[in-house]
DNA sequence: AGATTATTTGTTTTCGAAAACTTCTAACTA
DNA sequence: TAGTTAGAAGTTTTCGAAAACAAATAATCT
């Protein structure tokens, strides 16, 4: 039952050596054609298939990136590491996926864990710290490494998406409609993203001579979203302006909003970060910056790839990102069916009555 | 600066024979404290990590399970993987991942790349037909599979949620609150799984003598949802129930009927399947059939190593959902604050007013 | 003490595939 | 026609780690 076919098989049963059968199991290159059919037919009766483990011991390069990234359940994160995937078997590489968090000693482990498998080069996708960042390039100097949203003043490999900028063209966009009263809902501080996206609001908030009423954290799950906008919204100071660092979280933040009865965007405006495949259809669709994330996956790749052959300098690459405007900050809609909306909600008042 | 750190070097610099560091790097039995102290300075000294391919190579039993899944993106497929890949480590394995599709020969590809890996076991996570899921067993008979929601009748080890009692738990609330006229939302019919949960629903509705007014499909994404529920509600039938075949779904038809001002759940209910992270955020939170995903890929792991033991008969599980009531269709709450709403609804029309 | 048993270490062989090298045959050139 | 060359296939060696086997040393028992 068990015991996988090798290549002796292969050769005794078409008649030819080990060699050739090696031969065409890489290309067929230097083989008539004849035996070349003769051996895949062999290949395909026994179902054939080659030892990764003894290709990997005898060739010099083994042709895998390693990854590291956080929990795939998170959307942006598995997001680029599909983006990775898909560029690195464009370039005849195999991708090796270990999943970690950033505590420096499970990253460690999960290195070993790559570097055992013989894999050309590291990319970490999840938070890592400037110091440990260049730390791990310096003790690891054999395997060069990539990563993805490290702080820009770390000396190492990185692929970044905007996200100083996103931020900034955020708050310009409300700035530019009149809003004055920002609250602000950031990523958990020990994110650089989070930091970034943090430091953008707050400089166009005081350049702009506007209020930052309030400035909470939440963990980037709607559930927390949920939870801070709720408090946020019971306090005394009125906002018109609801930025949160991502999309999941101002889910959370519109629905806190719904409950208690404020209108988006029409008496606080609310706008997420990531442009997450759902925002779209939120209530209210959400307003937002959209991150691509394939197309950060994609350049990692290729940096490192290229990176490998050349070993130039350090390489540092920023994405671009887009504003999304949707309905969760759009005031100036002309609503055209406002009739038939006053029925609707004289009916809903019809039905409350009762109650009161 | 490529060149891995080998044994021999180890060994040297220890004093000592490769064999003892093997003995080492496998947990030291059988090497005296002191000699272990070496060899394992000289290991960190050195940075060595033991070449895994060499080990696969020489080992009989690679204590690998391989997965082929879904694009991780999606969020039900990614929890699966996660929980498989918990419970492998617990036991010791380790879990290699390929991303497919149902395309028979994709998925053959991804069978031949684990198996070139060793892998003891396969899990595959994606829609599979009974036929297909009994050819590769056949095939690749040396290997065991395992599959996740394929079709019961299939005789292959299988774990499934309980999409029909899902299904049918939820049609069950919605008569008990006495909807009568109701809207499927399917996901493809190409889902086993979609199929499931749809015969729980023609059958109650039948069985209820209750109206199954309209009965479409999408493709589990919000996009689809939105759409087709955009059209479903602008046909002159009216229904009071909305059943949706999946969260995602679930959302772009919530905010179909927000765009057209249909109260969720006073004039419809509508109900969701999966409970994916955020559905209980979602204006109004929906009420939907929770899967618990990480169990599945946990009793998927123990399921198919235990018959690496045994070796017995097929092994067929079916992981119990649960019902999970939200406000999408909760009719019977006392409105407490109705004064409130009423005078937020005024508000609401004497904005609207200059525009009428 | 002598013999038996454990403990610790070393030596040899093995795994499967591919690279490096060799041999054989057929084709082409002068 | 002999000699050179290219194409096709075979033989030998190699990779790194561990298993199988063997030996040497230390510990225990009678």
């Amino acid at each position: 039952m068990s015991k996988p076919v090798t290549f002796k098989e292969v050769a005794e049963l078409a008649g030819v050596s080990t060699q050739t059968v090696s031969r065409v199991t890489n290309g067929g290159k230097g083989v008539k054609p004849d035996t070349l059919k003769r051996v895949q037919e062999a290949i395909d009766e026994l179902g054939y298939v080659p030892n990764k483990g003894a290709q990997l011991l005898v060739r010099k390069k083994a042709k895998i990136v390693g990854v590291i990234s956080l929990e795939m359940t998170l959307q942006g994160a598995s997001s680029i590491v599909a983006g990775i995937r898909v560029e690195s078997e464009k370039a005849g590489y195999s991708m090796s996926l270990t999943v970690s968090d950033s505590k420096e000693e499970n990253l460690e482990t999960a290195i070993k864990e790559l570097k055992s498998q013989q894999v050309e080069a590291i990319l970490i996708n999840l938070p890592v710290s400037k110091e440990v960042s260049e730390k791990l390039v310096e003790k690891y100097k054999r395997i060069p490494f990539l990563f993805i949203d490290v702080p820009s003043e770390a000396k190492v490999n990185q692929v970044s998406a905007d996200h100083y900028e996103g931020a900034r063209r955020m708050i310009e966009l409300m700035l530019a409609q009149g809003r004055r009263k920002f609250a602000l809902l950031n990523g958990p501080s020990h994110s650089h993203a989070a930091n970034l996206r943090r430091q953008a609001w707050e400089n166009e908030i005081k350049k702009a001579d506007a209020e930052l009423i309030i400035n909470v954290e939440g963990d980037w799950s709607a559930e927390s979203g949920y939870i801070e906008a709720t408090k946020l919204l019971l306090k005394p100071q009125k906002i018109d302006t609801l930025l949160v660092a991502n999309d999941q979280m101002a889910l959370g933040a519109l629905r806190a909003c719904n409950e208690q009865n404020i209108a988006v965007p029409q008496q606080i405006a609310v706008t997420g970060f990531d442009d997450t495949l759902n925002s779209e259809y939120f209530n209210p669709p959400l307003t937002t910056i959209r991150q691509d994330f394939k197309e950060i996956g994609k350049q990692a790749v290729q940096n490192i790839l290229t990176h490998l052959v050349h070993k130039e300098e350090i390489s540092k690459q920023v994405i671009p990102i887009e504003l999304i405007e949707r309905q969760s900050t759009m005031i100036v809609q002309k609503e055209a069916n406002s009739v038939k909306k006053i029925e609707d909600l004289l009916q809903e008042i019809q039905r409350l009555l009762p109650n009161v």
